[in-house]
DNA sequence: TTTACTTTAAAACAAACGTTTGATACACTT
DNA sequence: AAGTGTATCAAACGTTTGTTTTAAAGTAAA
């Protein structure tokens, strides 16, 4: 049982370390994080992160864990509704995981950040996480817009959908400037979702009037 | 005639390094690019950058120039078609300046760029060019919706027409490993910019309806 | 207690960054 | 010809970064 407890303790440090990483990603991005306040925070000394992980690198890369992502998608298939109503849930649960400060999602905002400033493990990112869920969406927008659709337009739904999500997050900075009351409150992503769902609706059945006239 | 000749080669320099510094600070963003980059390419001394401008920051701030994206707006305020009409031209026209590379708009991408990764100017650059676009679409989207639509909802218009297109430009990293094949060239952002344009008005029909039902 | 191993700690390392320095070359004025 | 101010240059400065080192402390087994 001794041999526990030191485990235990060794393990502590060790996902101190993870928790106050996903923090300090989430907070200030893969390259503007610095592995003293990563361990400043977690109240380890600075050799830890290369003790436990080898690399600030590697480091990162434990923090991923886009299981929660992938699993709304599946939620969502499962659920027997139809395709327009599945695409609102995924936007609502998906804006929800965006930008809800409250709620633990951190894994959405590596992914946001990672479209802007990649780093060495956007390749992993995006087979794992980014792939999946815009197939996923791709699959809701061709049923919905039925199967004559060409590949290049079903692309170019799938972006202007998580284009209109991520904006509220990528843009960020500039929007708090623009509208300094904004506050991304529970009301305001569900009017958000509710927003970009009918807009995108009516987006896609125009795309498929487009393409069957 | 000397002093000029002594003036226009002190210029010389000056523009040499303005102009890198536009490519590099595009290419890299404010923070990755480097003032040795900057100088290399513009086969001037490193010293140079605080002789000529005080600081990097100062050399960004310069090369700044949205007349350009503004004179844009104008354009196509004077053109005398309906708002849909014009509101299509927009989104064509930003998103030449946007995505082609061939294209010399470097303003363009740099108000991309801070809206990731915010910089010390980013307040001058909301307020000489991200303000007045957003400002101009807005002003559109009003005219099509009708003035019955709120503000929450009209920024949330203008916030689904930005998001839509920036997301080619934020994703690029991610698009690029998406789909490999994906070029930007004439022919792409001219069906990207019919895309988003019937997506959005489509989707502009769709929240006036919700506003007067 | 001694031994072997794991974990922590402070300090130093090497590299990269923006910036500054001090010397040098040049053009122009007096 | 001497003096003045400007432009360029190589070199170094002071920080900050991720990483490594080296030794000490802690822990479990012999």
């Amino acid at each position: 049982m001794i041999t526990e407890t030191k485990i235990s303790l060794s393990e502590q440090t060790r996902e101190r370390l993870l928790a106050a990483a996903r923090v300090v990603f989430s907070e200030s991005g893969f390259q503007n994080a610095t592995v003293r306040e990563i361990c400043r925070r977690a109240e380890v000394n600075i050799a830890a992160v290369n003790y436990y992980f080898n690399s600030k690198e590697a480091l990162f890369a434990a923090t991923l864990n886009f299981e929660p992502l992938l699993t709304l998608c599946k939620q969502i298939n499962q659920g027997s509704t139809c395709a327009q109503e599945r695409l609102l849930n995924f936007i609502h649960d998906f804006l929800m995981q965006l930008l809800d400060e409250k709620e633990f999602s951190v894994q959405c905002q590596f992914m946001a950040r990672e479209l802007a400033e990649p780093t060495p493990v956007l390749g992993k990112i995006v087979q794992e996480a980014i792939a999946p869920i815009h197939q996923f969406v791709a699959n809701l927008v061709r049923e919905i817009v039925g199967k004559k659709i060409s590949e290049a337009e079903l692309r170019r739904c799938v972006f202007s959908i998580f284009g209109q999500c991520m904006y509220y997050r990528h843009g960020q900075p500039v929007i708090q400037r623009l509208h300094p009351k904004l506050r991304y409150d529970h009301r305001e992503i569900e009017a958000i979702a509710k927003h970009i769902g009918d807009f995108s609706l009516a987006g896609l059945k125009q795309i498929a009037q487009n393409q069957c006239p």
